[in-house]
DNA sequence: CCCACTATCTATAAGCC
DNA sequence: TGGCTTATAGATAGTGG
């Protein structure tokens, strides 16, 4: 409210459901929306009680799966019908694709986004008690991130001459 | 839109990601969110051109699918990986994909973590930012002593190296 | 890649048919 | 179960670091 400085963001646009053709923002939208996909699942688990599995493979050919309680007792479940009775099947185009196989670590990636966003925490958490134990300026920064570490760095300038300043007084007597 | 008069709705309210105990709301639920899925996963596969599968099945045991190209083929895709390596397959296939399987059993309960941790870690980016608090680096050095200020002099050369090494690290990439 | 931010767009909770 | 409506919560395209 205060800095109206830069209008970056012209926010979210429109977007036609059609196949995207620059491959970079493909892959974003992809990752982004593969995420939420997910989520989606999840929440329907978690509101509904219900047994859902997801299987996405990237057109590079990785795999990436959800699935609760896991995904192939679900894939169990639905082979097991010889007739599926199938009420909301989606009619699709298809559209050929290759397929390379590799290992993807669906688990992993989010489990590290975990442990990150946990390290994250605890560091806001140091630093907000100002080091508990150990003398502040002995404080971790292993645990920022590069946006906090480029305030740290123009503090540190400030800083800087402050002790210059402050020990030079202290000697001189 | 003629008639003004009834405010019938009070628009969508936040809720929880918790299961819904009234059996008809989760009812409704179930089927607004299960649509919700598959348009969702259609996207994914029309955007970028990836392969979808995903299972559904109701409290009561019904079962709803969507498959790109078919719900088949991308389960056998899947399945194909979780057996030991024949013929005809990559050279870079691995063998151990049972662990990929009980990792995406437990991927909900990752996710769920990952967002208590997000917000975790928002209350106490607030904290920060609209409480007084302020970061370590910028901590006042007015009531340090001469001995403490030697130390923290050592401690800035150290830390000094290392943010310039985990900047670069991070920059790399 | 991995995050962060923001303006928008989209999904959907609640309610009534 | 499914549609329609409204107001709002949530997802995400675009951009930058």
């Amino acid at each position: 409210m205060v800095n109206k400085e830069k209008r970056t963001s012209m926010g979210r646009k429109k977007i036609e459901i059609k196949r995207i053709d620059h491959q970079d923002y493909r892959q974003v939208t992809f990752s982004k929306r593969r995420t939420g996909l997910f989520k989606k699942a999840s929440e329907l688990c978690i509101l509904c009680g219900a047994d859902v599995a997801a299987i996405v493979f990237s057109p590079a050919g990785k795999v990436f799966s959800f699935g609760h309680p896991c995904v192939d007792s679900v894939i169990d479940r639905y082979l097991a019908r010889n007739s599926p009775p199938d009420v909301g099947t989606y009619p699709f185009v298809t559209t050929h694709r290759d397929a390379g196989i590799r290992e993807a670590d669906q688990y992993m990636e989010v489990l590290r986004q975990l442990e990150a966003e946990k390290k994250r925490g605890e560091a806001l958490e140091q630093l907000r008690k100002g080091g508990q134990g150990r003398f502040w300026w002995d404080a971790p920064i292993d645990d920022l991130g590069l946006h906090e570490l480029e305030k740290f760095k123009a503090s540190m300038e400030e800083l800087r001459k402050k002790v210059i300043v402050k020990t030079e007084y202290i000697s001189k007597d």
